[in-house]
Order: structure tokens, then sequence, then C-alpha cells
DNA sequence: TATTCTAGTTTGTAGAACAAACCAGTTTGC
DNA sequence: GCAAACTGGTTTGTTCTACAAACTAGAATA
């Protein structure tokens, strides 16, 4: 059953769910390639590229472009802004499903 | 920092923060009025409507049209099948948080 | 009988996710 | 050395959906 839940409004940018997989898997692994954010999110690439987008322009990523050799390489990484904004959302989050059942 | 997160795919039904606050609401009570969702969803009356059509269109909630003398009064039940969807839901998020950190 | 209130539903719009198409450059096959 | 295919993305177009505003039907009020 469970208490009346707390005002239920996560930030939208990390709720939805691509977001927070990339969100998730630079937190875990703090660097990461295009390659290896499509395998672990299962974005398609249209979609993890927008994704990317977004969350740099929130300032949640970073997103740097260097060259191995001469095939292009780029290396995205979480911000501290966007560090904390996932650990908000997890706390909050948190709250609104240990008030369930 | 975390583990690598697993696959994050929730019920988008359920996941929508809208409806979310609807079904925990509605778990924590088992029987609610359209005044009442409102108060504590913080939704407008349009939206509420529609988010109440959609997961009664999910088997999700019951909606009862009844008259309180010669006043239409509706109450709103979560079903068997939105309780189901609810849990899963949150042992769906729960394993997603718990990855993160 | 006109006005306002209650309890919703319907409609219109703007935003966003998604996939498909596209593109620049590189490697491979013939 | 030319064409075809692959890499690593970005841009574009469509569809979906949340949201708020406008609307509605009936009841109470004045």
């Amino acid at each position: 059953m469970g208490d009346l839940p707390p005002p239920i409004d996560p930030n939208r940018l990390v709720h939805e769910p691509g977001r927070l997989a990339l969100l998730a898997v630079l937190n875990a692994v703090e660097e990461a390639d295009f390659l290896f954010l499509m395998d672990q999110t299962g974005l398609t690439k249209g979609n993890l590229s927008s994704h990317t987008s977004k969350l740099e322009g929130a300032g949640y990523i970073e997103i740097e472009k260097a060259f191995v050799g001469k095939i292009p390489r780029t290396i995205y990484r979480l911000t501290g802004e966007g560090a904390t904004a996932l650990q908000e959302y997890r706390a909050h989050m948190s709250g609104v499903l240990g008030s369930i059942e």
C-alpha cells in the first residue's frame, strides 16, 4: 500500500530513459566513446547524437573531439554539474519509490 | 561512481511523472475522487482527465461514475494490473538507481 | 431566469523522441 | 587507382504526447 507520495517533479532532462542511461554509464566509467555508449545504452546513432547534444547544452557532459591517427574519436565525460544532477535525481526518485508499497 | 547500469527500459506509461504520481496516490489510498487527485498530484483538470483516461485504457485504473444525490461523483481505483505495473516499475527503477554512485 | 459553480472532456499547440537519410573522411577490394 | 563499403557521426522529418486553454452539461444560487 504505502504512504501518500511526496511531490513528484524529477529533472526531465535526466528522467528520460535514454539520457538517464547515458548519464548512468558516464557516471560509472567517467570517459567513453561513441560506440561504447551506443552499445551500453542501446540507443541508435541518431538518438545518441541528439541526446548527447542536449546533455552538453545543459552542461551535464562534455564532448571532446580528437583524432587518433587519422580517425576522429569523440570522448564523452560527465561534468561536475552532470554528476550533481544525477545524484539529485537519484535522491528524488528514491524518495518517490520509497513511498510506494 | 557506481557500476555500469542494467538496461534501462521503464514502462513509459508509468514513467511519466504525472501518471506516476497518480498511480502512487491510488496505491496509497485505493480510492479517490477527481478533486482529491488534482490536489495530490498538482495536475490541472485537463491533464488529470487525459492521464486517467490513458491509465484506464491500459487497464491500470478503473473509473466508476456515480451520483451522490444529484451531483456526479467519479471514483478512481487502482486495478490489480495497475498495482503490478507499479511494483514492476518500482523494482526496475530501484535497480537502476542502485547502480548509480 | 440569468449567473455562477462544479466536475469534468475536448481541442489545439508546442516540444521531444525516434528512425531514416545523409555526409565527410578512411579503409579495403579489384 | 578507382569504386565500394565502412566509421563515426549529424541533420532532417514524422509521429507521439504532455500540457493548457477553451469548452460543456448540469446543479445551486440569487
